[in-house]
RNA sequence: GCGAAAGUGGCGGAACUGGCAGACGCGCCGGACUUAGGAUCCGGUGGGGCAACCCAUGAGGGUUCGAAUCCCUCCUUUCGCACCA
């Protein structure tokens, strides 16, 4: 190596990274013995080259899984692939290459950026969705799903992506807005499978409390997500059908929340699509009543809605009067029943009581149309109602029957009971949460394995024949529904129950399925009888950092808790919760905005790497800003690291010879020299900083400043020079190879070496702070009058509190504050602080 | 609209449990070495004041011997949800 960094940072980085391989320092046992960490990071899809994001994400992971295997523990530092998806199938629509063939060139790219940054992943481990050996479980998952009922058809509206041509599920969407392309999303009536998560939602609520290990900020949005409300299902008699679809003797049943305030309903609200206005849905051919008519124009604009529900804007209310009349079963009152477009079907019942006076939509909806508002609720503190607007806090009843003078708590309870045995309410529970749909109308993703028969209907493929395999050589045209519904080969099969014809099912999953459960496989890759073996996961699961972007709060990281319960539920793994710490990295920003090819402000790693090198690259990411924060790119900052690196090279390189023959100090060495004492001190209280930094606080970028302090401490120590000296300056710079390691292990490696040791640094073990080392044998306490600094003292750290204040009094400036005043009292907090009171 | 998080030098950030505000780095200023420096090294760097000292963690109030940290009100920014009955 040369004795400039700049010369030699490519060559070192190669030749430990191929040492590393050599070495298999990062191979996990397949079952860990003692402690185990499992150290995650969220798998990329494989788009072409890795982006700073990646860097960032993975430095952190690589920092944490180094740090944890020198302190002993076995550790799971995998990666892989979730590698299908729709960007392979558009690169094929417009360059004619086959997605296998554009994924496997993309992983073998990205693999390479992944080793050339020295990341430590057991790579015998890699996985990759596209591969059947890997896809072939997700489709023996589903026919687990489907045989506990947790798999379903349905005919139901669906969001749908017009410029991925694919339906998208609700978790997909965001703002209106389609969660890859941002195109508008609209809605489509189609025939989909659905996973059952809701029967789990519960479960997946009530857990979040207990996930102590994950931001508060991603529990709560899962919490929102999940929207979980208690309320009550409230039967209304059907009186009056006179309207198209109900007839007399039926009911209407509604959800709310609110039973408190139903003697204030006024009438009740249905959504458009409730079965309820079935008959009226076909075009008008003069049906009973006058109402017919403007019904029928109503749900004809409604149907043919705005494609758009996207809605940034909520638009405005509008709705109609269907010409049904229902019992209100608390007061015996005849209200009507309206159908208007603020109402969802995929909600609750999809029917509503209006309560204008006490909510603020079906107040603003009965004001448009001149509905009845009526007050049955006082605000408890007293006082009147404001006119102009709804009250919706909770308060006194009135108008109420038996119930008025009660608190809305209480009335909910007592008329929730006094209803229930007479059939008429029952309180419930409900999610905001909605199952999930996985059928994707595209080719490049895993094969649902069903077969349609006429004779007997949907049938799973037998667990023999799995894995359906994806046909290859398909025409992607981006046209015309499911690619595969074009693969006559695939398409026709026989029925396996009663082998007459039968088609295959054209639609692939959602590739969230894929990475809802890949984190279990890495447990035992190559598996080929089972998904995985439940003992070798028991062993190193749950997840002790999971490492990876917030963008999927609601995503994966709500699925794959679902799926964690199902495997629980199958008896494939005994914990529900796969993640027992979570981190979310902050992006990684140029210029204040995330970096995009669109905006052109795109750093390439590769240009990083060969400019600084790898360690240079990672410390930077690591060291600029806390990780969970947004990181703004700053070249000029990258040098500052990049100067850091030179700076510890050139301090112990052209020593590296000396220091090698040099012996370490012994325990006491060094005591009675001021010099050498302040040296052993700034290197014993920096590993001790470090280490519960990064164990206890998961900060990384507070122990690259200490690094580069106890650079700065040792090149003070060797600007001036005393013979003897090698012995302090070698636990220093092998104290700051090891402590480097996890931040810039390639300069680590090579420092390490260069310092006489033996074996990679990689798997030495962590440096052991001294305590005796530790603590200062002089601590220096700031000296407050009335709670304003006066003073400093060289003190003991044993010393008393009224020896400290004597010797407090005797200082000038302290004295001179004390000057003519009494001393009220005197608060030291040892080895701290003292505070004289005065007057 | 509802919910959450965050506001600290010119900049990124530090300050662990209420105890020296500004660690570390960037930038900037000055100096040394140099034909030269955008290399390296040394020194300085929150504001005001020659000084003692005063002011300072978005604004205002409170608790406390002591507040960036805890409480209240407000402002700003970012994020999430957005007719969920």
């Amino acid at each position: 190596m040369s004795a400039d960094y700049r010369d030699s940072f490519d060559l070192l980085e190669r030749k430990w990274q191929a040492r590393w391989e050599r070495d298999r320092v990062a191979k996990a046992p397949r079952l860990p013995g003692g402690r185990e960490f499992y150290c995650l990071e969220m798998l990329p899809y494989p788009s072409g080259r890795l982006h700073m994001g990646h860097v960032r994400n993975y430095a952190i992971g690589d920092a944490v899984a180094r740090f944890q295997r020198m302190r002993g523990a076995r550790v799971l530092h995998p990666m892989g692939w979730d590698s299908f998806g729709l960007p392979a199938e558009n690169a094929a629509i417009k360059h004619g290459t086959p997605p296998t063939v554009w994924t496997e060139k993309n992983i073998a790219t990205m693999g390479e950026q992944l080793r050339r940054l020295g990341f430590s992943y057991d790579w015998a481990r890699e996985i990759a969705a596209h591969r059947p050996e890997y896809y072939r479980w997700n489709q023996w998952f589903f026919l687990k799903m489907l045989e506990r009922g947790l798999a379903y058809r349905s005919r139901r509206a669906v969001n749908w992506c017009g410029s991925c041509r694919t339906v998208l599920a609700n978790e997909q969407v965001e703002q209106g807005r389609c969660w890859r392309c941002e195109s508008v999303v609209g809605r489509k009536e189609l025939e989909q499978w659905f996973l059952k998560i809701t029967a789990y939602a519960g479960e997946l609520d009530a857990e979040l409390d207990r996930l102590a290990g994950w931001p508060e900020r991603v529990r709560l949005m899962q919490r929102n997500w999940i929207g979980r409300s208690e309320g009550a299902l409230v039967r209304f008699p059907i009186v009056d059908g006179a309207g198209p679809g109900a007839a007399a003797g039926g009911t209407l049943e509604i959800f709310t929340t609110r039973l408190d305030t139903i003697c204030g309903a006024t009438f009740c609200v249905v959504a458009p699509e409730h079965p309820l206005l079935e008959g009226a849905r076909a075009p008008a051919t003069g049906s009973a009543g006058a109402s017919a008519g403007a019904l029928g124009d109503f749900l004809r604009r409604i149907g043919g809605r705005d494609v758009s529900r996207a809605g940034v804007e909520a638009e405005e209310k509008d709705g109609v009067d269907t010409g049904v009349r229902v019992r209100n079963p608390y007061n015996g009152e005849t209200i009507p029943v309206w159908t208007a477009n603020f109402v969802l079907m995929e909600y609750g019942t999809g029917a509503i009581m209006a309560v204008p006076a006490h909510d603020e939509r079906d107040f603003e909806f009965a004001r448009k149309y001149g509905l009845p508002i009526r007050t049955v609720i006082l605000p408890a503190a007293g006082g009147t109602p404001i006119a102009g607007a709804a009250m919706i806090e909770d308060g006194i009843l009135t108008a109420s029957g038996p119930y008025s003078g009660l608190a809305s708590g209480e009335a909910r309870r007592a008329m929730l009971a006094d209803a229930e045995p007479r059939g008429e309410a029952r309180g419930v529970v409900n999610y905001r949460l909605l199952d999930w749909g996985i059928s994707r109308q595209r080719y490049w993703g895993t094969p649902i394995p069903i077969i349609y028969c006429d004779q007997c209907g949907a049938v799973p493929v037998p667990d023999a024949d799995l894995p359906v395999l994806l046909p290859e050589s398909v025409s992607l045209t981006g046209e015309g529904g499911s690619p595969l519904a074009q693969v006559a080969s695939f398409v026709e099969v026989r029925c396996p129950r009663c082998q007459g014809p039968g088609r295959r099912e054209t639609d692939t999953m959602d590739t969230f399925f894929d990475s809802s459960w890949y984190f279990y496989r890495y447990c035992d890759p190559r598996n080929g009888a089972a998904p995985f073996d439940p003992a070798v996961a028991a062993a190193w699961f749950p997840i002790d950092l999971y490492v990876g972007g917030i963008t999927h709060a609601t995503m994966h990281l709500i699925y794959c808790r679902f799926f964690a319960k199902v495997l629980r539920d199958l008896g494939l793994v005994g914990n529900g919760e796969p993640v027992a710490n979570l981190l979310c990295q902050g992006m990684v920003l140029k210029g204040g905005t995330a970096m995009s090819k669109s905006k052109g402000n795109i750093v390439d790693p590769d240009d990083m790497i060969r400019k600084y090198g790898a360690d240079t690259t990672r410390l930077f990411t690591l060291f600029a800003a806390p990780p969970e924060k947004d990181l703004e790119w700053n070249e000029q900052g990258v040098e500052g690291c990049f100067r850091f690196l030179e700076r510890v090279w050139r301090l112990l390189m052209p020593r590296a010879g000396a220091l090698a023959a040099a012996a370490l100090p012994e325990a006491r060495d060094g005591s009675g020299d001021a010099r050498r004492a302040a040296l052993r001190r700034k290197v014993h209280q920096t590993i001790d900083r470090i280490t519960t930094d990064i164990g206890r606080r998961l900060h990384l970028n507070t122990p690259v400043a200490a690094l580069m302090e106890l650079l700065n401490a040792t090149q003070e120590f060797a600007k001036d020079a005393a013979p003897g000296d090698d012995p302090y300056l070698k636990e220093a710079g092998l104290t700051m190879a090891l402590l480097l390691q996890p931040f810039a292990p390639h300069v680590s490696e090579e420092i390490w070496e260069s310092l006489g040791s033996e074996g990679c640094a990689a798997l030495a073990a962590w440096p052991a702070a001294d305590p005796a080392w530790v603590r200062e044998d002089e601590v220096e306490i700031p000296v407050q009058v009335n709670g304003r600094l006066r003073g400093r003292l060289r003190v003991p750290p044993s010393i008393g509190e009224e020896e400290i204040v004597r010797r407090a009094r005797d200082d000038g400036r302290v004295a001179a504050h004390l000057e003519g005043r009494i001393v009220r009292k005197t608060i030291y907090v040892p080895g701290k602080l003292l505070n004289i009171v005065v007057q």
